[in-house]
DNA sequence: TTAACACTTACAGTTGTTGTAAGGTTTGTA
DNA sequence: TACAAACCTTACAACAACTGTAAGTGTTAA
């Protein structure tokens, strides 16, 4: 279940908004005393932060911005002010949107599910130096070529990423694989190397595959 | 071919820039005056700045900013000071990326490329009010549902949600589909919309695509 | 040298997508 | 109401992508 942060002083909008949230199924936690916001806030480790701007102690505004630096999520702002500096500075600052209230329930369900698609979205690529990999569907990008690979390829393909450089044990591709390591044929596995290897040869990265005999495979770095 | 637009005062950095960049394939449009650099930047429209934060008349901080306010997409941010200070401050004002003087060009590029496919990524949510499909991978999102669409599927659901609530003519979706309008079977296209239908119908939006008789289909808005 | 380990290739089953065909239903008008 | 045009639905078959099986070949290290 996706959780997310309220970060608001108002008692009776706090329990609103908690309301809303936990009706459409998601788990909240409101954070009430802003001495040490930021921490509390950070300790939750949520998938999206509710803020308002206008609160005691911190401004919103610094909320905003602390939790930015430390790589937090999507946030969305919520204040009473309507005014256009307010929203592009706290945009500015990384807000990922911005709401008016009063507002209407739905539009803040609607703009919440929409932050989170969008951040699910984002954090499909796999960084492996001179080449990065969409997790979500499977396509590898190698300079200004890319190549999509099958499910099962994508799978081994991001386990080695992931693991680079260390290696990668037979026994963990197949868990990866095929949800067990009680396996039958160890040939199926290495049909399937075979199978990634001749992909990553139309952009000239299969010798990046090592085998290690006996253990398992493993990705080279080549930056 | 994709566009940079490189934001530096030093001349022999600046050349350097261009040459690796256009080396690698992007067109470069270098700003030199820094009079007006935000009205500049904009008008060039480019899929990507390299900036540099040290600039004569405007900090990159405040350029940094004002791109980000006039929704610019990617900012790579190019420095010669190596304190984390300015990294978050840069980075909490939009920059996407940082990169410390001197560099290594292929780091350069990486960096760049990782950016672009990272946007290129983020761009694909398309917004219909109450729900929301992916373009890039047939996804159609419903509050906390989703399902997959074909190929054919998506082509027609992106053409209505793009003109919602319009009428998209049945010649279009012809054009879309098929390439040419000088259809020879009407039926086909009756054949997906069903099969279309049918997939919205297990995330109950199947009533939502109005068929006008004649003419071609109008998704209608549910916000 | 040899046995364990790894690789490759061909084949067939499965699944998802799409166009064709045939027949049924709805709609507007006379 | 009758009827024809427009639209809808279902079943079927072709096709492509993916995957596991099987059989044979190559490689490595003691």
């Amino acid at each position: 279940m996706e959780k997310i942060v309220i970060v608001e002083d108002d008692v009776f909008l706090r329990e609103e908004l908690q309301n809303i949230l936990e009706k459409e199924g998601y788990s909240v936690e409101c954070i009430s005393s802003f001495d040490n916001s930021l921490e509390d806030i950070v300790s939750a480790s949520p998938s999206l932060v509710v803020l308002d701007l206008n609160l005691p102690k911190l401004s919103g505004f610094d909320i905003c911005r602390g939790l930015k630096a430390k790589g937090m999520g999507p946030i969305l702002v919520l204040t009473s002010r309507n005014r256009l500096r307010d929203e592009l500075h706290a945009l500015n600052l990384g807000a990922d949107d911005y709401l008016t209230k009063p507002f209407h329930p739905k539009r803040l369900i609607a703009r919440i599910q929409k932050l989170l698609h969008l951040y699910a979205n984002m954090q499909v690529l796999l960084d492996a130096g001179d080449f990065q990999l969409d997790e979500k569907i499977n396509v590898l990008y190698v300079g200004k070529n890319s190549i999509p690979l099958s499910e099962n390829e994508g799978i081994i393909m991001k386990a080695l990423v992931k693991a680079s450089p260390s290696v990668v044990k037979k026994e963990e591709l197949f868990n990866l694989l095929w949800g067990s390591s009680d396996y039958v044929d160890e040939n199926i596995l290495q049909v399937n190397m075979t199978r990634l290897r001749k992909s990553l040869d139309k952009v000239e990265l299969s010798n990046r595959i090592k085998t290690v005999r006996g253990i398992g495979y493993q990705l080279i770095r080549g930056d």
